[in-house]
DNA sequence: TTTATGGCTGTCA
DNA sequence: ATGACAGCCATAA
């Protein structure tokens, strides 16, 4: 896509975020991996943080390597990541931490099309 | 243009 | 187990 190049890299991880199935996720590393911008873990919680929590894009989907939620206490999108995905089937441990091993989306092709 | 700000992550104490 | 630190670098002001 010629012209677009500015802001395509949110664009691409949104691209992504979208693809995590329901009942999954996945890490902002991983995330970013697949977006082919590995190592930027970080700009792909800049995206969703500009989301404001108010988009169709599966955002609660997407938790820190420890599997928990990276938003602060005080956020209320803190909670309600919490809920969406507790309703999606995805369950937390004991320690408030989802059990990556189990329910972390594993893509079977990252191919990018 | 420069600064400031991050919904991260691996490493080390 | 937890906490501090240093790299990642796109956006917004």
């Amino acid at each position: 896509m010629a012209g677009t190049l500015r802001g395509a890299t949110y664009t691409r991880i949104y691209a992504v975020v979208r693809r995590i199935p329901r009942g999954r996720v996945a890490t902002y590393g991983q995330v970013a991996a697949l977006a082919d911008l590995p190592g930027r873990a970080r700009l792909v919680g800049y995206a969703l943080a500009a989301l404001a929590g108010e988009s169709d894009l599966p955002w609660h989907r997407v938790v820190n390597a420890a599997g928990r939620v990276s938003i602060r206490d005080a956020e209320p999108a803190m909670q309600l990541q919490r809920a969406l995905l507790t309703r999606e089937g995805v369950t937390f441990s004991g320690s408030g931490a989802i059990p990556l091993a189990r329910f972390r989306w594993l893509p079977k092709a990252s191919r990018r099309g």
